[in-house]
RNA sequence: GGCCUGGUGGCGGAGUGGUUACGCAGCGGACUGCAAAUCCGUGUACCCGAGUUCGAAUCUCGGCCAGGCCUCCA
């Protein structure tokens, strides 16, 4: 069984194959820090980490290492931080520990490396003086732009030609670049903005240049696995190639493999700050279950567009429910083969195709309801492997469905209960059931079952 | 204007040249003191037109519709 992911560059599905088994590296354009985090970012994040967790099954958990970057300099930094008053390490800081804790309760596990635009600043200008080297760069105006003209395969990660991008330039060319194209790897900070020091004058570095230098600091090329929205195939990801290459002196290609995940839309139109119709995953995951929302984002294709709704996040909770529901009836059960199960694997393994791993996990939950003893043990035991795989199903069913209700309340509830089981043994019915009426009033659903009571906690929202 | 996706049952969503997933919701039944949960069963699904084929929702062409990128954006 071989891993099959679909490349962007070479449009097409294909095994995958490391450099280096004992190596293998991933590098996914990680978040600008200037505002919370909404659904919509965190669905490269969630499928990632899917990818991540495969690979470390795959190669063994110390042989994968993944990178993710923060961008904490730029453009919207900078103006949050002026409106506020406070040095841009201020508003990084906070919003990168919500991002932390947000991505943190959507299952993510954390990254191998973390590298930081403005701890990368050294490299960053040492690929910079490199490219001019090369003959990939020039310097115009305080600026340093990378010549596009310079590199023959530009613009075959997107599919445009120079042609094409002189054609759809929509944007002002600047008059002294050499060709609409070419793109800024440096520039002159404006009054008030953080300011670095360099060859080629003070300034910062541009957006671009940032994800090449850490791919080459923390990873090295070429790296096996490049990620991120489809989005940011152009120009950003067309463009860090182009750098990556060029500086490396062409020996090496940069990624190969580049995975690229579809957007979610919130009603027609994709979700995005710039939009402003955004739904910030600090907002959800107290709205919402967090493994529900983790369910909603691998619930379709990582490719396809997912329309984000309420009822998407509510038909996610209900599959949940199946499944948590089967293994809270499955408690007594010791699993055996804690493997995924062959299909569950198969439908991973071939372009991350987690509908179809989902619906293995439902032909698995039945088989745990209904099968023999024997069978029962292995379906829980491939199940919760399953689960594992794709970061979900870890948490223990009993808190899934009574996880929102505090110890006094779980005292009570367990105490008419009892109450409830003596009724019924008398046939006292009018009793058992005035018992359950006081339930529902504490908002609890009893199940009863040959093996005795359950209960859950019924839900308000979603 | 250029480049690129996608249109599947009430909803979500895989997949495939012929056997028509899966889930959520609904309905019928079994079980239950009654419920809930569970189990069993159930629904004339594949945007339109033409073509290729013994056979297409699946391939080809045309059209319509929706969305994305070309500018910061996951």
């Amino acid at each position: 069984m071989t891993l099959r992911l679909y490349d962007t560059l070479t449009r097409a599905k294909r095994d995958f194959v490391p450099v280096d088994p004992a190596r293998v590296t991933m590098y996914v354009c990680g978040p600008t820090v200037y505002n919370y985090a909404h659904i919509g970012n965190a669905r490269p994040v969630v499928v990632f980490d899917v990818v991540f967790r495969l690979l470390r099954r795959l190669y063994g958990a110390d042989h994968v290492l993944y990178a993710a970057n923060v961008t904490d300099v730029d453009d919207k930094i900078n103006l949050k931080a002026a409106q506020e008053g406070v040095a841009i390490g201020v508003i990084t800081e906070r919003y990168l520990a919500a991002y932390h804790a947000d991505m943190a309760a959507l299952g993510a596990l954390p990254v191998t490396f973390e590298p930081r635009a403005t701890q990368t600043m050294d490299a960053i200008i040492a690929m910079i003086e490199r490219l001019i080297a090369a003959g990939a760069a020039y310097a115009a105006e305080g600026h340093v732009l990378f010549d596009t003209q310079s590199y023959a395969d530009y613009g075959k990660l997107s599919g445009r030609s120079l042609d094409d991008m002189i054609a759809g330039a929509r944007v002002e060319v600047a008059p002294y670049k050499r060709h609409p194209a070419d793109f800024v790897l440096w520039k002159p900070s404006k009054e008030n903005e953080p300011v670095w020091e360099s060859p080629f004058g003070p300034g910062r570095p541009g957006w671009h240049i940032e994800c090449s230098a850490m791919i080459e600091q923390t990873l090295g090329l070429p790296i096996d696995i490049h990620g991120g929205g489809n989005d940011l195939i152009f120009p950003h990801h067309e463009n860090e190639m182009a750098q990556g290459v060029c500086a490396d002196g062409h020996t090496a290609t940069y990624a190969n493999y580049w995975l690229h995940n579809g957007f979610l839309n919130l009603g027609t139109q994709k979700m995005s700050k710039s939009l402003g119709n955004v739904q910030l995953v600090h907002d959800l995951v107290r709205s919402a279950r967090p493994e529900a929302l983790r369910w909603a984002l691998l619930s379709s294709h990582y490719r396809q567009p997912l329309a984000w709704t309420n009822d998407v996040i509510a038909q996610a909770k209900g599959a949940l429910d199946t499944l948590y529901g089967a293994l809270l009836r499955a408690t007594d059960v010791e699993a055996t083969d804690c493997e995924p199960s062959e299909a569950f694997l198969d439908a991973v393994m071939d372009d991350l195709n987690t509908p179809k791993a989902n619906a293995e996990l439902f032909a698995l939950a039945k088989l745990l309801e209904t099968g023999a003893a024997h069978d029962r043990a292995a379906a829980k035991g491939q199940l919760l492997a399953g689960g594992a795989l794709v970061g979900l199903l870890q948490g223990s069913p009993k808190a899934w469905f009574q996880g929102a209700a505090d110890g006094d309340l779980t005292e009570k509830v367990e105490a008419l209960i009892a109450d409830r089981i003596a009724a019924r043994a008398a046939k006292d019915w009018a009793r058992a059931d005035a018992i359950r009426g006081e339930l529902t009033a504490l908002n609890v659903e009893v199940m009863d079952s040959a093996s005795g009571a359950t209960w859950k906690l019924r839900e308000t929202a979603v």
